[in-house]
DNA sequence: GTATTGATCAAACGTTCGTTTAGCCCCAGG
DNA sequence: CCTGGGGCTAAACGAACGTTTGATCAATAC
């Protein structure tokens, strides 16, 4: 069965190609020759390139909700599960870097499939969050962090240093000043929990 | 002088479609009519597609970057730096919503000459950041609160309730939970300053 | 009155797009 | 042996793409 290799090269072609250029610049013919296939084995295997985008959305959504369903809505601290998530979400963005970036970087189309696609998977992460902050102390209900405002927010720190890079790597200014994964997550996960001017919360804390 | 209509309603139509349909999707044809103006006029007038991109940029880039010389690298405490920053810096992204999403949603093409015409307006902020955080308490420092983390999780921050809407419009778990936008503002300076496990943040702090 | 200029237009340029078709190759099942 | 069908291919489909051209029109300058 040599097609599941083919169809296999297609894929990472695509979340390569549809990373870097974008789902519209990436023409097919590009994309087959990447992938070292033929022109036509792209929709012979996946139908279509809207196919493929959502197969590609949906191994990221799933694999980003599982961390969430593991970490997040676990039993114990609420600063203990955000840390462990955080931690987690970063090391899977940054193993499925690509796959990332198509799905949060493809969010403007107003084609309706799509849209509905991803929304069936926020709904399920919706509802992680509620469960997560929900048993949370009163200040959760008091500062408003509905999932709504949490999902997006907590995605969004932590995919702020991978949907930059691509602008912030030719800048240049000092080079080797990007700090690395592990601490990266510690920071983030600080900075969700205490805030900038919180204690320093590397390490373990109350 | 009927052209300066023609120019701004080009631009206008621009903004709008480029923020929903994308960049790539949208076609020449298309905005044309949006904009009441035949085919040729909106190569008459910004000379290339891309011409009128990067102007969209250059507007959002400089407002933006206005607000944060303004607040963030004013003189004062840390946290009423921050906190004004984030109020004016949300207004911002709401009165230019569309011109937001086309500066940060359009962020993945590897076209040298749009990365690069990124590239010189994120030095500049790269500036205002390193300004505004050098001479804080040695926390930041210990925190590894560098200027290319922080600029891209600040702005992050601040657009994920608008970068996230298309798709979380479309989920209608619970309509109405979408909190307005001037407590939205106090919500999110209150995490960046203290997090979601730190004081109520809402109103005056020490 | 005539030349100049900038705004506007319809039409066409060549290219690339996503998709489809018709057929070849090769191997397992009868 | 032959017969199907899945993997695979070259070629073509019509449509849409961004851009350019040459002409027309109105108003200004000489």
């Amino acid at each position: 069965m040599k097609g599941a290799d083919a169809r296999q090269r297609i894929l990472d072609a695509a979340v390569v190609l549809f990373a870097r250029q974008g789902f519209d610049r990436t023409g097919m013919r590009a994309l087959a020759e990447k992938a070292g296939v033929n022109l036509a084995m792209i929709n012979y295997f996946y139908g279509s390139k809207k196919r493929l985008l959502t197969e590609i959305l949906d191994i990221f959504f799933a694999g980003y909700l599982e961390i969430a369903r593991d970490e997040l809505a676990a039993t114990g601290e609420l600063s203990a599960r955000v840390r462990r998530f955080v931690r987690r979400a970063i090391a899977f963005f940054a193993s499925h870097r690509d796959f990332m970036l198509v799905a949060i970087s493809e969010l403007h189309h107003d084609d309706p499939e799509i849209i509905g696609h991803k929304a069936a998977w926020a709904r399920q992460m919706l509802e992680v969050m509620e469960e997560s902050f929900a048993p949370s102390p009163a200040a959760a209900e008091e500062m408003h962090l509905s999932p709504k405002l949490m999902a997006p927010l907590l995605t969004s720190m932590m995919a702020s240093r991978f949907l930059f890079s691509p602008v912030l790597d030719r800048v240049d200014r000092d080079p080797g000043d990007m700090v690395e994964l592990e601490r990266y997550s510690e920071i983030i996960a600080g900075i969700v929990l205490h805030g900038i001017t919180g204690r320093v919360a590397r390490g373990v804390d109350a």
